[in-house]
DNA sequence: AATCATTGCCC
DNA sequence: GTACGGGCAATGATTC
């Protein structure tokens, strides 16, 4: 079915003819899925200017002849949410080397809400979230929609993006557009590649973890509770006896590691181990047991512009593969009992290449700062700024040191810095904040100033001027911890980013970027030189060869 | 069936 | 008495 939503002066049958016999230089696209879960293609809008816009079908006969428009690596293809819209066309092999993407340019002008609906007053167009559409048809999902209503949503949804594109490019600062809209680019290549998977050592750590799951689960089977359930939990420990804190909302007795491990009662203990395994079963190993690869599909739409990484909807196997663990902290793992689940993804080339842009953020408040100290630290090769941290402060635990300097960069309250260094003594804990200050007295002089600037501009800006809006509406607090993170954050995303760039040349190999890392499949040369010319702060990237991701 | 609440993993 | 920043996702409980 073809649907078509526009001016009187355009005829439809014309349109369709034209535009998909001599494709149109830029085009708006965007697409329908029955659901953000069910991300499978029902149709597909293409708007290529003012009233000229239509609507097709997945299941239209002609839609192939569609698709010939996003397949054109000359035609511009403008998206709002690009990497959304790429990854459920991935089956359709379309073109998303030249690419452009309106929420990007949204987000750059300092928009917490890069929404189309949010947006498209700006080129007087009124677009409707499928939400309310589903809301007014008592729809479930969007197959319950006739087709005709999500058509006429679809194009005028398509139209937007083409004319918010129209307005908004020459207002973005292209330094920074550019780079997120390359990266867009790669991290589809990135994403498409995933990693082999080890299936015998997954198997095997996969069967370790089913049992020690049951085990634990079989033990806290006589106590009529659901171990996963942390209501039930609370309701049952406290039942017998222990004393549990109310969590932060109030609502429920907090049952988390830190409260549980407390704890004398040898049940929550169980509860604990029953954790351990059963996430890194149920988010992991038990998905990817049938599949060939991991993937992970890859978002830029991150407040201070770092790269996320997702799943893909309920139909695809990607997971998110940035927060794999990382600590064999586990018992089983030191004593040798089972692999870290890292140990599971499999280069193909025999090895990995790793690049670290090492302590990145503390360089950042160095250098954002003018702190002379610490920059004297951090610029030299040799030196190592927690034991600094330790002589300034003159504590003699170079631990509680690297505990400030992480904690400084969040703007970590006295609790926090209490609980992280295993005290109550709030005195103490004041009293160390003061010297950390002394110590570092220019980073301490700029975290203020970016507080107050934060709070008064309700903006914070990274060192290569992207616009951060700061949440202002949940505490102040929270809005000064934000003036001052966003900065170091978003500045490291900058970057990471330019580093990613730079990596072109190197993109068949590139399989994770993790934030400041950069995992690589096979033996790469690295270029430390031209990526440290990225950024106007000396970060260096500390390379390492590794037969497993560790 | 959606949304909230809790928990836990990453940088 | 005390909000530590940014993410994503699984689970169960609650609400509609």
């Amino acid at each position: 079915m073809r649907v078509f939503q526009g001016s009187a002066a355009v005829k439809p049958l014309e349109l369709w003819q034209e535009v998909t016999a001599s494709p149109p230089a830029i085009v708006g696209v965007d697409t329908e899925t029955p659901s953000l879960s069910d991300r499978s293609l029902l149709g597909l809008g293409l708007a290529f200017g003012q009233g000229r816009n239509f609507y097709i079908t997945a299941d239209d006969d002609d839609f192939p002849r569609a698709l010939r428009v996003l397949r054109d690596p000359a035609v511009t293809k403008v998206f709002h949410n690009a990497p959304f819209d790429v990854r459920l066309l991935r089956k359709y092999q379309v073109d998303y080397s030249n690419i452009q993407d309106t929420a990007i340019m949204v987000r750059l002008l300092g928009e917490a809400n890069a929404t189309l609906e949010a947006h498209s007053w700006r080129v007087r167009l009124q677009t409707t979230p499928a939400t309310q559409l589903m809301a007014e048809y008592k729809a479930k999902d969007m197959t319950q929609i006739p087709p005709e209503a999500v058509g006429a949503k679809c194009c005028r949804d398509a139209e937007a993006t083409l004319e918010l594109y129209h307005k908004l490019h020459n207002e973005v600062d292209h330094a920074l557009y550019d780079v997120d809209i390359r990266v867009v680019t790669m991290l589809e290549t990135i994403s498409q590649k995933g990693l082999a998977l080890d299936h015998p050592l997954l198997d095997e750590v996969t069967v370790y973890y089913k049992q020690m799951a049951d085990y634990y689960k079989t033990l806290t089977a006589g106590y009529g509770f659901s171990v996963s359930s942390p209501w039930q939990v609370g309701y049952t420990l406290a039942t017998r006896g222990n004393f549990l804190p109310l969590t932060k909302s109030g609502k429920q007795l907090a049952t988390d590691d830190a409260t549980l491990s407390e704890l004398d009662d040898p049940l929550a203990a169980v509860v604990l181990l029953y954790r351990k395994y059963a996430k890194m079963l149920n988010t992991y190993l038990v998905p990817w047991a049938d599949q060939p690869r991991a993937y992970t599909t890859f978002h830029l739409d991150a407040i201070t512009g770092r790269i996320s990484g997702t799943s893909a909807g309920a139909n695809e196997p990607d997971r998110n593969m940035l927060n794999l663990p990382k600590k064999s902290e586990m018992a089983d793992v030191e004593a040798g009992r089972v692999k870290p689940v890292r140990h599971v993804l499999l280069p193909d080339k025999g090895e990995f290449t790793k690049g670290d842009a090492s302590q990145i953020e503390l360089r950042l408040l160095s250098h954002l700062s003018g702190d002379e100290r610490m920059e004297r630290v951090l610029r030299n090769p040799d030196g190592d700024i927690h034991s600094d941290t330790n002589d300034g402060m003159e504590i003699h635990n170079r631990y509680i040191a690297k505990v400030f300097n992480f904690a400084m960069i969040y703007l970590a309250n006295d609790k926090t810095l209490a609980r992280q260094i295993k005290t109550r003594d709030y005195e103490r804990v004041a009293e160390y904040r003061r010297r950390w200050m002394s110590t570092y007295p220019g980073a301490a002089a700029w975290m203020e100033r970016s507080q107050v600037d934060g709070l008064r501009d309700g903006y914070a800006h990274t060192l290569f001027g992207r616009k951060m809006p700061i949440p202002l509406d949940m505490g102040e607090a929270h809005a000064r911890s934000c003036s001052v993170n966003f900065i170091i954050q978003g500045s490291a995303a900058d970057i990471f980013k330019r580093m990613l760039l730079v990596m072109t040349p190197w993109l068949d190999m590139i399989r994770l970027p993790v934030h400041d890392e950069l995992l690589l499949d096979g033996c790469a040369n690295v270029p430390i030189e031209e990526l440290a010319r990225v950024s106007p702060v000396w970060t260096p990237v500390k390379v390492e060869h590794q037969r497993r991701w560790e």
